[in-house]
DNA sequence: TGTATGACCCTGA
DNA sequence: CTCAGGGCCATAC
């Protein structure tokens, strides 16, 4: 899977700081188009599969500035313990929760039932 | 160059 | 269950 120019934040990749950025974007990306249809993952999990451990904020980051066009499953991926992380509430928690019910995950009370939660890690 | 802010996570009280 | 505190780190200002 090949990903288009630049994402949202870095327009200009000169040096390799950003340049490492983008792997990682990629990275996450990638990890987060293998989370297979019905199934539901996590922000760590998505982290550690695409070989950032501990770093959560950037799958969440990631998600945020992917470009539209990729069509990611973003729906699929909740915080720790199947929580949707978003406000419950708001447009977007709603969003979710509809996309994922929509796959046959059943949601309750603004989290995913645990059965239907990839056991983490194997990505 | 610092400080503040998150689609986060974990442990402990 | 909630709260606090520490870790994480790219962006925004």
């Amino acid at each position: 899977m090949v990903f288009p120019r630049a994402a949202a934040a870095g327009s200009r990749s000169r040096e390799a700081g950003v340049n490492s950025e983008r792997a990682a974007l990629e990275a996450l990306w990638q990890a987060v188009c293998a989370i297979p249809r019905g199934r539901v993952s996590t922000y760590g999990a998505v982290a550690r599969a695409a070989g950032l451990p501990g770093r959560a904020r950037q799958a969440g980051y990631a998600l945020k500035v992917a470009p539209r066009s990729l069509n990611l499953p973003w729906h699929r991926v909740v915080a720790a313990g199947g929580r949707i992380a978003f406000a419950a509430g708001s447009a977007a928690h709603r969003e979710q929760a509809r996309r994922l019910r929509a796959e046959g995950v059943t949601v309750r009370g603004g989290r995913v039932v645990h059965s239907a939660m990839t056991e983490l890690d194997e990505l």
